[in-house]
This record gives structure tokens, C-alpha cells and sequence, in this order.
DNA sequence: GTGCTTGTTGGCCA
DNA sequence: GTGGCCAACAAGCA
């Protein structure tokens, strides 16, 4: 699943559903772990009776702005998902906070609770949602800062260092795969040893991935897949890097899996050299 | 039972 | 002080 994509995914999913409505019930448990740091008695008091105003996807963060200076903010982690359910739905085990209107329910369920809901009241976005860094696909984001990033980061190895969120926020573990794969660089490679033009190849990559990931959720209007996986072209190594025998589909070589930077890796031998 | 899993954080160590 | 590595968090799945 995709971690920029998916995070954009599931915030259509809730605003189209809902915006503009106003929020009549609100169900939690103050308790659960999704909601760590944050007092989910005074989001329940706040969100009862609120309208949702906007919405807003960054890196893999949601943000949900309601009347009365409300903000809902939604990291989901590594098994969070957001659903909307008819208005007779129960709730379920994992549904950690569910918001009904009159049409609709709005669930977010995370069976490992890893994903995580914070609350904010205040006139504009809060510190938490405005400190997220400059996305990929942002101006900011030139293939000089990825340079000096490579530089500081010098002796981590590529994959470790895509998935810091500072510098590459809302790329997670396959899209690192996949961007690697794509400029044809070994995930191993120690930061500092990329060349210019392979800095170069690394940061269009970085760009084309997000793009290309974004656009699989682009222009489907309210008609949204249920699945995203579905929807990535067999061209790219998503479909394939979790298939035992897997192929490398631009040479036909075997798929390699092996954990690197202490996670999960995929990589074709042929194609990305050390 | 074992050993994985799409993310992030804090502690330890060089 | 900085950067790199790893365990921990919790639950489900093969």
C-alpha cells in the first residue's frame, strides 16, 4: 500500500463522504493507545455537534479541520485505515474513534495501534502538522538539499536514509524500494558515495515515485478503489517484491530480499549494483 | 509454538 | 553533540 498515496487515499475517502456535514455522535475509548499525548475527552467534547470544514494529506499525516477551531490529526501507522460505514454500523474492536453524521460513519480502525489520533484547538493548524517537512513533490525539495542530506547521512546505507521522514516525508518502506529500484542503485550503497549524477537520478526518482503514486488516486472523483494495491502498474517493482520468485520487470532477473537498515528490502541484482 | 509485518521513538554506543 | 543501530510498541498472519 502506498504511504504518501495512502495517506491522501483515505483522506478523500472521509471528506467526501462528510465535508461540510456536521458531526452528531462521537465514539471512543479515552484509553486506547492511538490516542497517546492527546486528551480524547476534550476531542469528544469539541467534535460533538462541529461541522468539517476542510482536510488536508502531508507525508503520511491526515489533518481534519472542524468548526470551532477544532483539528483531528491522523497517522496511521503501520495498520491504520480509515472507513466509511453506513449510519446502523457497530463499531468493531480495532475502531478507535468513529464520528457519525447523518448519512454516514466515519471509522478509523488500527488493529496494531501504531497509528495515532491527536487533537489541537486553536486558530490555525497546529506544531505538529506545520513542522512536517517540505514534500517531495515541493519546491523545496531540490536535488541540492538531497545532496547535502546524502553528505550528513554520509555512512547509512540509501534505504535507511529514504525512509528518514525529515528529509523524505511520506516515503516508507516499498516506495523507498521502488525509487531505489528506478535509479538503479543498490540499497546498500553508503550515502556518501553516490556521484552527481547518481544524486541526480536519486532525487527525479524521489519526485516521479511521488507522482506516480499520487496520480494512481488522481482524477477517480468519488468512484475511489477499495484497494490501491490493485491499481500499480505491473512496470513497477511493487507488484512483484513480495512474490517468492519474484521478477525484476525490467530485466527479468530474480528479486532479492534481504533486510537492510533493519528493514525489509527488495532489490534486483542485475540492475543495482554495490 | 515461531517468526515475520507498509512506522516511529528512545536508548545505547562509537 | 552527531549519527547509526536496534529493540520496543501490539496484533495478526502463515
Amino acid at each position: 500500500m502506498p504511504e504518501l498515496a495512502e495517506a491522501e487515499f483515505y483522506r478523500k475517502r472521509w471528506h467526501q463522504a462528510a465535508v461540510g456535514r456536521r458531526i452528531t455522535t462521537v465514539r471512543l475509548h479515552p484509553a486506547a493507545n492511538v490516542f497517546r499525548g492527546t486528551d480524547a475527552a476534550a476531542l469528544r467534547r469539541a467534535l460533538a455537534g462541529a461541522r468539517l470544514l476542510s482536510s488536508a494529506a502531508q507525508a503520511k499525516q491526515m489533518l481534519f479541520q472542524f468548526r470551532g477551531d477544532a483539528w483531528v490529526g491522523i497517522h496511521l501507522g503501520m495498520s491504520g485505515e480509515l472507513r466509511v460505514e453506513p449510519v446502523g454500523y457497530v463499531p468493531q474492536r480495532h475502531d478507535h474513534l468513529v464520528l457519525g453524521t447523518a448519512r454516514h460513519q466515519l471509522v478509523f480502525t488500527d488493529p496494531r495501534m501504531f497509528g495515532r489520533v491527536q487533537w489541537h484547538r486553536g486558530a490555525t493548524p497546529p506544531g505538529w502538522w506545520t513542522r512536517i517537512a517540505p514534500p517531495v513533490l515541493s519546491p523545496a525539495f531540490t536535488a541540492e538539499a538531497v545532496a547535502a542530506f546524502l553528505r550528513r547521512r554520509a555512512r547509512a546505507p540509501l534505504k535507511a536514509v529514504l525512509l528518514l521522514q525529515e528529509r523524505f516525508p511520506g516515503v516508507g518502506n516499498w516506495m523507498a524500494d521502488e525509487i531505489l529500484w528506478r535509479a538503479a542503485l543498490h540499497p546498500r550503497r553508503r550515502a556518501g558515495s553516490l556521484r552527481p549524477a547518481e544524486v541526480q537520478r536519486l532525487w527525479r526518482e524521489c519526485r516521479q515515485v511521488c507522482r506516480s503514486a499520487l496520480a494512481t488516486i488522481a482524477g477517480r472523483g468519488a468512484h475511489l478503489p477499495p484497494s490501491l494495491n490493485a491499481q500499480i502498474p505491473r512496470t513497477w517493482l511493487f507488484p512483484h517484491r513480495w512474490l517468492d520468485g519474484g521478477r525484476c520487470p525490467r530485466t527479468g532477473g530474480r528479486l532479492v530480499r534481504a533486510a537492510v537498515g533493519g528493514r525489509t528490502t527488495c532489490w534486483s541484482p542485475l540492475r543495482q549494483k554495490l
